[in-house]
DNA sequence: TCCATGCTGTCAACGCGTTGTCATTTTGCG
DNA sequence: CGCAAAATGACAACGCGTTGACAGCATGGA
């Protein structure tokens, strides 16, 4: 190897930190507009684009995090309205939890608003740059899911 | 514009949350080892970058964090002889915050443990992607700093 | 010099992530 | 089929980030 790839990983492992901070930052901004934190946000996107009520600890797997924070957020989503339990055939105890008609407009009222902004933030990068951007994001993620 | 940026900016948004989330899970084990939270871990290598004392409020510009916050972190870490503080000549209430003999012990038994797991993940990256991916983070970083 | 303005430390409240524990349900294997 | 192992919901404790508020110090311009 030329060169060390440590400092260069630190590096990034920074801008990402950093970069976390911002964008979350924003998105609270932007959704607490419309009365949502971003971390509910995030938890509708996941169920808009799963296409399907899940279970919560579902929901968990695909956000990566603990079953436990997801659990006590989706009951506060529910007593907001914004989510609903199902009935699930195949468990007893453990529903599906479903975007309400509430839930699904604000989230796509944020999606509108989301998009222009991120347009302009990505103005001085090309789309290639993003999909180069995307793609190495991807493999780092990959590499350090398992 | 060939191609909308606004989904692919959205999955680098998602895919930078989730790095994150990765990231900090294996800093705080490997901070754990010797009792570091990867706050601190954080803290201390702000101020070993700096190579001098800065103020609670400095540090918090560096980190992109509320100044709240990291004066608790601080305060706490000089209870643990992690930091001290010691006096500012230009400013009578305003501490700087050194890092001890014993932080800077236990900074750089991490620092080599993470160059060796660094180097272990970056391994089917090129130096080249990292240096591209840096590239890109920096840039974005850039322009949602301001 | 004085005073408005900004910076700083501190305390509090909150959001959201983690881990651990426990009782209960579900599962999958022998 | 039965039972051990895994999954689930709940509650708790904790770390660490945020914002807001307030009192005291610093600074710069009138």
């Amino acid at each position: 190897m030329a060169q060390k790839k440590g400092p260069l990983f630190a590096e990034v492992a920074r801008d990402i930190s950093r970069l976390n901070g911002l964008l979350q930052q924003r998105g609270e901004r932007t959704a607490s507009t419309v009365g949502l934190t971003s971390a509910r946000w995030s938890t509708l996107g996941i169920l808009e684009r799963a296409k399907q009520p899940l279970t919560v600890p579902e929901i968990a797997r695909l956000g990566g995090q603990a079953r436990q924070g997801v659990q006590r957020l989706v009951n506060a989503m529910v007593t907001d309205e914004l989510l609903a339990y199902q009935d699930n055939p195949g468990h007893a105890t453990s529903k599906k939890v479903a975007v309400t008609d509430k839930g699904r407009q604000i989230y796509y009222s944020l999606r509108e608003r989301q998009e222009t902004w991120s347009e302009r933030v990505g103005k001085d990068m090309t789309f290639d740059d993003l999909k180069t951007l995307a793609q190495l994001l991807g493999r780092l993620l990959e590499r350090l899911d398992k």
